[in-house]
DNA sequence: TGGCTCTATGGCAATTATAGCATATATTGA
DNA sequence: TCAATATATGCTATAATTGCCATAGAGCCA
């Protein structure tokens, strides 16, 4: 059967840039420790181990996606995580990395 | 709250490479379009409107990803979704997706 | 005011991703 | 066998991503 794309060229660039959000291992790790909290940028960068300006850049681009929100208070800058879907994510990535892990065993026998 | 990360980064990793399977507009055309059935190639090649070496690099990604499958029947190769929690994924970012638009619309007044 | 801390941004280099062309491989059928 | 079709894979040019350094801006406090 043949198809054509259900929505416009526009909708899946959307969906791909909330997506490509989510792609690098240092955001996951971002995005798991403000999970039911927030943390400033100074306790996320001595979490991830990187460059301030790094994780600073890291936490613009899940901003941009609108993942996380920010609250300045003096000097410091506070995120939080802004969608509730989440929890979602963790579980069906986690699906298939033990799918692809039991095709990988079988493949080995 | 200072917190550590909870898995490994070469757990961070893989989650990353499954995200960023999905990160990318033709990607996610392709796997809406497998949704509940199986196409070959050639048709997929119609639908996204791409030369068909670019659609099948795309289902190599897709298929490394451990999100398609492949059944290779003559000359032709049949691809079909091998996850079962899409719909997860595809809520969870048209909710964002809303989340944005609405605070995006708010902004402007 | 001046120094200190926290965060954001500009710039650069290195890496990675992507698209299409050309081509290789495999199957089918005349 | 030969041609035609379907798919996969090198290859190259281009674009996007990433990390860190340097630095800017802003608040805080002596």
């Amino acid at each position: 059967m043949k198809r054509k794309p259900r929505h416009s060229k526009q909708r899946y660039e959307a969906r791909a840039a909330i997506a490509k959000a989510l792609a690098h291992p240092t955001r996951l790790i971002i995005l798991e420790a403000l999970d039911g909290q927030e943390m400033c940028v100074c306790d996320l960068t001595d979490l991830v181990g990187a460059d301030q300006s790094t994780v600073s850049k890291h936490l613009a681009v899940l901003k941009q996606a609108g993942m996380v929100e920010d609250r300045k208070e003096g000097v410091m800058a506070y995120y939080r995580v802004k969608v509730c879907c989440l929890q979602g994510f963790w579980e069906c990535i986690e699906t298939v990395l033990a799918e692809n892990l039991k095709a990988h065993q079988a493949m080995l026998k």
